[in-house]
DNA sequence: CGCTACATTGAGTTACCTCAAAAATTGTGG
DNA sequence: CCACAATTTTTGAGGTAACTCAATGTAGCG
């Protein structure tokens, strides 16, 4: 089904992704056993079920992780982008949902070799430790915005983040490469509204605003330009 | 300042904190550079400047995490019971401030000889590795109250995590091993707020909506016993 | 072009917040 | 041990941000 990689030093996230921390050898195990493979948007690439056959890296594109209870209710957990992973060796993901929120490439790690790998080669397993203390803290993060913030900053918020996690550029300021610039937003309404805890109104309500104020543009549904990224920041904040 | 310990096996957590799924040899390593240590409640243990010294895993008591913004709203995004454990090795916490929410004890593990350890024996560094991934889980389990719960439904939701967690038993089932048994509150009503997103007068009245329905009693202001646990489930998951 | 799905806008309701005062609890000095 | 202040919690009244329900508008697709 996947394509195997033949060059990893042509990778796009070569620089960035779990693999950067790695001396040369140990990245060479790792892309030996690398493959890569695409999922159209709203694909599951994990149900919550049994346990993923596969540990991934985002190439391209966002995926969502979901957590769902009985009664339909969902929150989004977290929203993974380039170079950030998927997936948890030696255990399982417990009720999470893992899907594509839009069209991805994934560089897949099957399981049982991936787990020998991590076994053999300590500093793999020492810079995927780095990598979740990471994810631990953009969630704890995402608590406060969750827990302390305004329908009208976390708005914002998302927004920021999505411009900031979309065009980031290794080793530079996000803001200051790409002003302006377009993008594209990863999640529909009803999905936006189930990550930050919000009515699906309630984001269209925000969105108008920010556009009659003139901070943000809007490019059809799906897309938009920021025209003043301090005062997006300013909503963020809760100082409108 | 703090006592050495010289007998991990009689500790009261030796059966589920980290160490519990160590190898004899690894244990042994890791108890000889453990030393114990009391914080009075309120005590500031790490305050988000500098890297912090230690490592440390809670052996009693409640340990709050707090993320703070410069205009002085705080989120509580976490709260580590006995047997948890905080900081990061080899990295920082970011700007993640460390509190004694009730009188504690930590067995405490000096950074450098325990980073030292953790590259000596790769097995520790693998079950940081999955400890850390429950944190995570975790995160995002409380990610879902933050956003999708209301008021009265997030309080349930707190008393029933501070029944089970303060009342764990190895292997056993925390509800059926003590039904009504009395348990303290490690937050103050000002602390619980910050913990859920409310106002401490909305805390305050659904605590007492709680007792006037009979589903709990309390002791003071810091203590309560649970009458009706599955009701305070229900409620917890929004069908009160 | 119509159909379906998604997004926006509007009107009315409600859950939670804010402000203010009373009550309970804790701490302190005589 | 009691009186007193200081702190924390509870209770009350009123306001508002966000929700719900319903209607309209817009994009995507066979």
């Amino acid at each position: 089904m996947g394509v195997h990689i033949n060059a990893c030093n042509k990778c796009e996230i070569r620089d960035t992704a779990l693999c950067s921390a790695l001396p040369e050898v140990e990245a060479d195990r790792l892309h030996k056993i690398a493959y890569r493979r695409h999922y159209p948007q709203g694909k599951v690439i994990f149900d919550g079920g049994e346990e993923p056959e596969s540990f991934a890296i985002v190439i391209s594109g966002v995926v969502k992780l979901v957590r769902t209870k009985r009664d339909g209710r969902q929150q989004i957990v977290g929203l993974q982008f380039s170079s950030d992973f998927v997936g948890r060796p030696f255990g399982d993901l417990g009720s999470l949902m893992v899907e594509a929120a839009t069209d991805i490439e994934l560089c897949c790690l099957t399981r049982k070799p991936f787990e020998n790998l991590l076994q053999q080669h300590p500093i793999l397993e020492r810079v995927l430790l780095q990598r979740t203390f990471d994810e631990l803290d953009a969630a704890r993060q995402w608590m406060f915005v969750l827990g302390r913030l305004s329908a009208r900053a976390k708005v914002a918020s998302f927004l920021q983040h999505v411009v900031e996690r979309s065009h980031r550029v290794v080793g530079k300021d996000p803001v200051t490469v790409c002003p302006q610039q377009q993008f594209e937003l990863p999640l529909s309404r009803t999905e936006t509204g189930d990550y930050l805890g919000l009515a699906i109104e309630t984001i269209s309500r925000q969105i108008a605003q920010l556009k009659t104020e003139g901070i943000i543009e809007t490019v059809g549904l799906r897309a938009m330009r920021v025209l003043d990224f301090p005062r997006l920041q300013a909503w963020a904040e809760n100082e409108g």
